[in-house]
DNA sequence: TAAGGATTCTTCGTATTTGAGCATTAAAAT
DNA sequence: ATTTTAATGCTCAAATACGAAGAATCCTTA
């Protein structure tokens, strides 16, 4: 029997605080969420999205993203329209204030992840890397424990 | 500048939604969600537990813990006692109901975790865990980015 | 072209997160 | 024996997670 310290996704839910411990404080000090500067942070690379793509991006279940963006929108950092050829998707991108916000904040990001490097060596990262895009890629098969 | 999509807490936050999505259906069966289930996994292997203990065991915050437990204990699951020693303390343990439902529940999520296993191999689950571990254990030396 | 099915986004209800602050109890300093 | 300081657990408020269900739009097939 596999010992409580031993689960795998509380040992990847522990390795994420531990790197989010060297991000918090400089969201803390801008004010905005993780999860909204996910958001920021894909808008600025990917310019215009689609709820749902953003959703698949960031990690965010839609019913969370309605609320997010409609937040973000209140703070004037995002924006959204109606795509033309299909009425029902949402598109989402930034807005100057955003993309300059966006700038400043960079730096500082980077920074703190240039100091887990230094302490995690490169190689690490490297190899990290790896097999965590390996074990994204897993999926169960037996869709099953249905009781219906 | 780093891509979006290699930011290291989330692509650690995508492996964990892929580990989790083989145990949530299980969970998603005996109606108990995943920190009740974190909470009940600790106990059981614990015996009994101080809140704080739990907290920091389960990668929850106090906060959050009180409301948990308290639903916890609705249910019946779990029990809490003050500590003799020191009265701050609270001790908090499992039920009979819940060391039954534990044993009848582990076997289904042991089942899953062999899937994983299985597809990601057992060398490199060895090799991520090592991965891991290291990098749980760094931590940011500038406290600072306080505007004070 | 109307009915059925699928997709996208939203609303809703409950549970949890996160930072901030408060009350109680212990331990250390005066 | 007070006062200070620290530790533990809790409350509060705003934001998010997550499953279920609703509304709008698009697509397909009869």
């Amino acid at each position: 029997m596999l010992k409580y310290e031993e689960s795998l996704p509380l040992k990847l839910l522990k390795a994420r605080e531990a790197t989010m411990n060297f991000f918090r404080p400089v969201l803390l000090d801008i004010s905005l969420t993780e999860q909204q500067w996910r958001i920021i942070r894909a808008l600025a690379e990917h310019k215009e999205l689609e709820s749902k793509q953003l959703a698949d991006l960031c990690c965010i279940l839609s019913p969370s993203l309605t609320g997010i963006i409609s937040r973000l929108e209140q703070q004037g950092y995002t924006q959204r329209r109606r795509s033309n050829e299909d009425q029902r998707r949402i598109l989402i991108s930034l807005t100057e204030k955003a993309e300059t916000m966006f700038k400043r904040v960079t730096p500082l990001l980077e920074a703190r992840y240039q100091e887990i490097t230094e302490q995690y060596t490169q190689e690490n990262l490297d190899l990290l890397y790896e097999l965590l895009n390996k074990l994204t890629q897993i999926k169960p098969v037996s869709e099953g424990s249905k009781t219906e």
